[in-house]
DNA sequence: GTATTGACTTTCC
DNA sequence: AGGAAAGCCAATA
């Protein structure tokens, strides 16, 4: 296994992410803010995509500042309607009612 | 050492 | 409302 990021940040995000609550979906930058790196939303995104690799996350209660859902991720919307959570569009959420508290 | 890229964000049009 | 450009950090080449 090649580790692609180090471990110490991918912990950080992962240790965040799990505490989303559900029903609710939480941004990249407010992640990103949460761990020290408010910059590094990119960051954060990139740790999402192998987090299945590192072990199970909620990735799916994370989506960008506008609601928008990962691009090439079909599930993604799936699991959001299955942890209730208000879909705008196919491929939004409405953060007015879903973003997680902060 | 610099250049490129990425599940991003903000600002401007 | 949706698209483009600039800005940011970390990893890869």
């Amino acid at each position: 296994m090649k580790r692609i990021l180090d471990e110490a940040l991918i912990y950080e995000i992962l240790s965040v992410v799990e505490e989303i609550p559900e029903g609710k979906v939480a941004t990249y930058g407010q992640i990103a803010r949460l761990i020290g790196r408010e910059k590094n939303a990119r960051l954060v995104g990139k740790v999402l995509s192998m987090s299945e690799f590192y072990g199970s996350y909620p990735c799916h209660r994370v989506v960008s500042h506008n609601g928008r859902l990962a691009p090439g991720w079909a599930e993604q919307k799936y699991l959001l309607e299955e942890e209730e959570v208000p879909m705008k569009d196919d491929a939004h959420v409405d953060l007015a009612l879903c973003r997680w508290d902060c």
